[in-house]
DNA sequence: CATGATATTAATACTTCTATTAAATATTAT
DNA sequence: ATAATATTTAATAGAAGTATTAATATCATG
């Protein structure tokens, strides 16, 4: 008997799992056996289709890391004013890490645990994060030119947006835990959340 | 033969290495015998002084979520304007985090992969998050009514604080792989962004 | 200096995890 | 139908980690 429906190969849902688990709980605290439990299959099964957990959570990783580089990615829409580039840069940014919610914690925690194993995702994103400057270099100096936006650099604005848009997802437990937040008023702050960081980074540009 | 000198005991020897070591991988990647051999003592001894790795890491980590937490706790100097205050309190939680750099990711790591282990956390912080919120809404109220500040609430304010003041240095691995960025890089912006986060939090309050 | 307390080590039981191998079973193609 | 191939499992080797215990060394003090 096959563990997986027609759709869904046995190996699909052990990365299924795996990235679950993975985005729960990290590298470190996520074992093969336990993946195995989940997806009910003998543990070997996880080895076979994918050797090593190294492996598996390179599969799992890579594509994580996709998700959350290219979220700054948005290219400018000629057709709109600076600021309405800026707001939808933020906004969408705001709006893959809210579909992606374990994703900064997911990230920062591999890139700070265990720095050796990104030196694959340099080379797996190239330029995109270079060209992502270079283009917001150029159009914050046009504004910058015409005293519509004040003198900063492209790297602390894009830093701004990556700041204020993905604390509040590595905070839901300190929030929840410390600031005695509820799962709902912690729902209700993540969309109260997304306006007010547009603002902050508008406000943050004025000359 | 003993191991520590005479103004460091053997308990804070390994107390010191074992901070070190969770600081550096967090819980889960450091083990006692690990600490045993940096500390040069048979590993036992880890546990004959802390029985086990839960506890020494509670102990590691209480001081640390302490300074943490404390980091926002400055409290508003009434001789000063609220503008100044405010500068004030992100750049003293900016310098507290510059010297202790790898607190965020040591407390968002943890919480993320081990939320309760947190309750223990929440009783010893106590009342501080509720006073630090009361305290700043009072402040910012007045401001609002003055007509200086637009309309936000004081969760927004801190929580724009606290997201731009760590990502700085939950980021260090981020912006030095991914961004290729080098180490003096890395430290002239750590520099520079403590001035651009005081700017863009003033910048963000304005009516 | 004898003795009780404290510090340290050696040895080891026990658990859990990763990875491999060989065998069993299912699937597919001819 | 059967041979080839793919999938799955059982069994297990081996590594590493946590924690405990009993034995030994060191130290302070009467």
């Amino acid at each position: 008997m096959t563990l997986h429906t027609n759709d869904t190969t046995t190996e699909q849902v052990i990365l299924d799992t795996a990235t679950a688990l993975f985005l729960e709980k990290g590298y470190a605290l996520t074992s093969t056996t336990e993946i195995a439990r989940i997806v009910g299959c003998n543990q070997a099964l996880v080895h076979y289709y994918f050797r090593t957990k190294d492996r598996l959570f390179d599969a799992v990783f890579s594509k994580a890391a996709g998700i959350f580089t290219d979220a700054l990615l948005l290219p400018m829409d000629e057709n709109l004013s600076f600021e309405e580039n800026v707001r939808r840069k933020v906004e969408t940014h705001y709006d893959v890490m809210k579909s992606n919610p374990r994703l900064p914690f997911l990230f920062f925690n591999e890139l700070n645990t265990n720095p050796e194993r990104l030196s694959l995702l340099r080379t797996k994103i190239g330029e995109a994060p270079r060209s992502l400057m270079l283009q917001t270099e150029r159009a914050l100096n046009v504004e910058i030119e015409k005293g519509t936006v004040r003198p900063m650099t492209a790297s602390n604005l894009l830093l701004t947006i990556f700041s204020l848009n993905l604390v509040i997802f590595l905070s839901a437990p300190v929030l929840q835990v410390l600031g005695g937040m509820t799962e709902t008023e912690y729902e209700a702050l993540v969309e109260n959340r997304k306006r007010e960081n547009v603002t902050v980074v508008l406000k943050s540009l004025r000359a």
